[in-house]
DNA sequence: CGGGTTTGACCTGCGC
DNA sequence: GCGCAGGTCAAACCCG
C-alpha cells in the first residue's frame, strides 16, 4: 500500500493537489441518476444507461461539493432531489486517494464481481458529514480510477 | 496514545 | 424462498 503515494509523477494531473481550486478538464466527469424511472433505464440500449455524461449547469454545483468547499448551495432547494446526491468522476491518477482538501476514512473494502479490482469505501472523518466516497480502479484500464462522491459536506475543506 | 487502516463477518435489497 | 452482490460495521493491528 505503500507504492500509491506517488505524487512526483511527471503526469500534469497530479498537479491538483496543489491547487485547491484545480480544473476538471483533465479529468471525464459522470453524473450518476438513480432516481431516474425505472422504465426509462430499460428503455435505454445502453448496457449502463445510469451513467450520463454531462457537464453542464450541474457540473457546477458539483464542484462546489468536491473542490469548490463552499456548498453555499444546497442540493435541497431542488425539489426535484432531496436526497444525496452521486456524482461519479473517472480520474486517469495513479493514486487512488485524492487529495481533495477533506479528510477521508476508509471504512471498507470489497470485491466486485465485474472487476478483478477491489472497491474502496471511504468516509468523510467530520462528524456530520455524510459525504461518502467510493473508489474503484477501472476494469480496463488500472491507470483510471473511478471516484463516486455521495452526499455534501457539512463543514469547510481542512485547507 | 490516538487516529486510521485492514480484514472478515453480517445485513439488506434484488433477482430468479 | 433462496442465492447473490453490494454495502456497512466492528475488532484488531499498525503507524505517527
Amino acid at each position: 500500500m505503500s507504492d500509491i503515494k506517488i505524487k512526483s509523477q511527471d503526469s500534469p494531473e497530479n498537479n491538483f493537489a496543489d491547487d485547491s481550486n484545480f480544473e476538471f478538464s483533465e479529468f471525464l466527469m459522470f453524473e450518476e441518476w438513480v432516481d431516474e424511472d425505472p422504465a426509462s433505464v430499460v428503455s435505454g440500449p445502453l448496457p449502463n444507461p445510469l451513467y450520463q455524461t454531462n457537464e453542464g449547469d450541474e457540473a457546477g454545483a458539483s464542484s462546489s461539493h468536491i473542490g469548490g468547499l463552499t456548498s453555499r448551495e444546497n442540493e435541497g432547494g431542488r425539489d426535484k432531489k432531496q436526497g444525496k446526491e452521486r456524482v461519479a468522476f473517472k480520474t486517469k491518477s495513479e493514486v487512488e486517494v485524492l487529495e481533495d482538501g477533506f479528510k477521508w476514512r476508509k471504512y471498507g473494502k470489497k470485491m466486485v464481481k465485474n472487476s478483478p479490482n477491489p472497491r474502496n469505501y471511504y468516509r468523510c472523518s467530520v462528524e456530520g458529514c455524510p459525504v461518502k466516497k467510493r473508489v474503484e480502479r477501472d476494469r480496463e484500464d488500472p491507470k483510471y480510477v473511478i471516484t463516486t462522491y455521495e452526499g455534501v459536506h457539512n463543514h469547510q475543506s481542512s485547507f
